[in-house]
DNA sequence: AATGCCTACAACCGCTCCGTC
DNA sequence: CGACGGAGCGGTTGTAGGCAT
C-alpha cells in the first residue's frame, strides 16, 4: 500500500496560474495565514495541488518578494554562498532578502554559471576550469587494478572534495557524539558562522552562540556588510 | 512574414526531512 | 521505534518571448 497521492490529479488544474487564481490565493493567505497547504485549495476554492498553491505563494505573489533584475552584489553573494554551500538553494535565498530559492536556481543556471564559465571558473567546484581538470586527472593518474568487491560497493572519494556539508573546526571528527547527529543538526550546533567563514564579520560570538549560518539568530543581511 | 533556435523562468515531479501518533 | 503524512527542497521540464535567418 503506497502513500495517498498529494491531491486528486484528475480534479486539478496545471500550468500558468490565471489572474484569478492568484487573487483567490492571495485572498485567502491574507484572511487565513500560510500553512496546511494540503487542505488550502479546497478552502480557497482552487482545482490546484496544494503544493502548486505553496509554490506559487513562496516563489510569485509573496508581498515581501523584491523581484528585478539581480545585482552585482546579489551575484557575488551568491556566488560566494554556493561556492560553501553548494546546490542548497533554500539557504542561499535565506540570506537574499526578497528572493527565493527558485528564483536564485534559475539565475545560477542561466547567468551566473555562464559568468563563471567565461571567466574560466569551474561553476561547480568554484576552481580554475584547468585545474579543475588536472585534479580529475590526478583522481587516476595510473591504471588501476580491478577493485575489490568492497570497493565496488563504495563510491570513488575524491581526496579533495569534502562532499559534507559541514563548515567546522577540526576538532569535531573526532566526537563521536557530534558525528551520530544528523548534518542539518550539525549545522545548528556550533563552528563558525556562515559571515565568518565569508569574512564579513568583523566582531562575532559565532563559537559561543552556536550561531553558524544565522540559523539560531534569524536572517542576516550581509549586503549591510563590507564587501571584500 | 514565416520559421527555427535560444534564453529565461514559472511550474511540476519525485524525493527527503521532520513532526506526530 | 516504526509508520504515516505534511512540508520543503532540488532537479527537471514546459513554454512564452526574443532574436536571427
Amino acid at each position: 500500500m503506497g502513500r495517498s497521492p498529494c491531491c486528486e490529479k484528475e480534479h486539478t488544474n496545471k500550468g500558468a496560474w490565471t489572474k484569478e487564481e492568484d487573487e483567490r490565493l492571495v485572498a485567502y493567505i491574507r484572511a487565513h495565514g500560510e500553512g496546511c497547504w494540503r487542505s488550502l485549495p479546497k478552502a480557497a476554492g482552487l482545482l490546484r495541488c496544494g503544493k502548486s498553491c505553496r509554490l506559487r505563494w513562496i516563489n510569485y505573489l509573496r508581498p515581501d518578494l523584491k523581484r528585478g533584475n539581480f545585482t552585482a552584489d546579489e551575484d557575488d553573494l551568491i556566488i560566494k554562498f554556493h561556492s560553501l554551500l553548494g546546490n542548497k538553494w533554500s539557504l542561499i535565498a535565506a540570506r537574499l532578502p526578497g528572493r527565493t530559492d527558485n528564483e536564485i536556481k534559475n539565475y545560477w543556471n542561466t547567468h551566473i554559471r555562464r559568468k563563471l564559465l567565461g571567466r574560466g571558473i569551474d561553476p561547480v567546484t568554484h576552481r580554475p576550469v584547468n585545474a579543475s581538470a588536472a585534479a580529475t586527472i590526478s583522481f587516476h593518474p595510473q591504471p588501476q587494478p580491478p577493485p575489490q568487491k568492497e570497493q565496488l560497493d563504495k563510491p570513488p572519494r575524491c581526496p579533495d572534495l569534502n562532499l559534507d556539508l559541514c563548515i567546522s573546526p577540526p576538532w569535531q571528527d573526532d566526537d563521536d557524539e557530534y558525528n551520530d547527529v544528523k548534518p542539518a543538526k550539525k549545522l545548528q550546533r556550533g563552528g563558525v558562522c556562515f559571515g565568518c567563514s565569508l569574512g564579513l564579520q568583523e566582531e562575532c560570538k559565532c563559537i559561543s552562540s552556536s550561531n553558524f549560518l544565522g540559523l539560531r539568530a534569524g536572517m542576516l543581511d550581509f549586503r549591510s556588510l563590507p564587501m571584500k
